[in-house]
DNA sequence: ACCTGAACACCGTTCAAGT
DNA sequence: ACCTGAACACCGTTCAAGT
């Protein structure tokens, strides 16, 4: 049994490691983990200091690179594109998603993607009610949809007795995607609704100056 | 130490303390939910089938009796009270929150629910599509705006750096109900695409059949 | 029928001991 | 510095035994 003087274990690793067998298993224990790289449980302490920073790591590894945000065109691209980034990095990991929900975060980096996102509505000429506002409404809108992807609402899962969501799933045209379809047009509304809000907003600011 | 002949337990009371016990500490356990009803862990089995049928039953509680929706006086309203107390239901009880969603509905009220509003939908005359996307999409907010409440997001703490976010917070109004505004925004934004889309789909079919 | 204690197979965490 | 085995305090579940 060979004694490497390199070490073994990095908490990059861990983490790698542990969002695969979230992957593949829908989740993760200490034991596992250890089994999987060759490893004691107790080796792991060295390198991560205990389950919650696993999962940070994990967090960390799911949603990646942050989204430039900064540099869209306008305000309406940013949000599209800042909720798709952020629905899609859960989508790819969706087994990951009930662990990192359950858990507060603490990646600065994500933490940065929301700031970035307030700067551009704040650059817009959008009012902080309307910016506070319309991140909780963004985060909400990717969270659920996310959950959606993790574990579909079991009202989906057709069942034999007749009824009227049974009609309309049947009825659905078969190219329809749900989740997909639900979080497009979601986000469509919420980007016409703030383009509205500001119209409004401007309006009002402009009777109140004049 | 009296030998009752009336039984103490029931799933009832069970899922009650369970509930409670919830409220109160964020969590639950078996031996935890046995001290608090004065009964051995093994008891409770005789009861209920697992720690699963437990939280079961804690839905059922939570979600109470179902939202009357087929009376309302228009589909409109219907998807208000429907989403309202769909919410409402899960604000109540925020700390029993994360225990229902990492677990698969079985509850057939809950699923009737569902139900009543697609017939309601149905009879306005809404496609199937738009049906199923519709209630993913009040689905969707419901659940997002529900975990907001549980463990709001630690964006909304306000730390010590200075940021884009951190402005729009402070800056905000000071009776801004930045979670109930969200819902409420989020909710009339999807009454109002669904308005047009009714009016859209009907002068489409309308001009197909003509 | 209902409650019990003991046992089982797990889990995350700690810590003294090895090299 | 890094890895280990043993121990600890938990957890949910089962089951033979009591009344």
């Amino acid at each position: 049994m060979p004694r490497p003087h390199q070490p073994i274990l990095s908490r990059e690793l861990i983490c790698r490691t542990a969002l695969d067998l979230m992957d593949r298993t829908g989740r993760f224990t200490l034991p596992e983990l250890a089994h999987r790289l060759g490893v004691s449980v107790s080796s792991i302490y060295h390198h991560v200091s205990g389950r919650a920073d696993i999962v940070e790591g994990v967090r960390g590894l799911v949603m990646g690179p942050p989204a430039s945000v900064a540099d869209s065109a306008d305000w309406a691209d940013a949000v599209v594109r800042w909720a798709r980034t952020y629905r899609g990095a859960f989508a790819a990991h969706p087994a990951a998603i009930p662990a990192l929900l359950k858990q507060t975060v603490s990646e600065p980096a994500i933490l940065a993607q929301y700031d970035a996102l307030a700067e551009v509505l704040e650059k817009a000429g959008f009012a902080p009610d309307a910016i506070v506002v319309a991140i909780t409404m963004l985060d909400n809108l990717c969270i659920g949809a996310a959950l959606d992807l993790a574990a579909p609402s079991v009202v989906w899962a057709v069942d034999d007795r007749d009824s009227a969501l049974r009609r309309a799933l049947t009825q659905a045209g078969p190219k329809l995607n749900r989740q997909d379809r639900a979080f497009e047009d979601q986000l469509a509304l919420i980007v016409r609704g703030l383009a509205h809000q500001l119209a409004e907003d401007a309006s009002a600011g402009t009777a109140g100056a004049g």
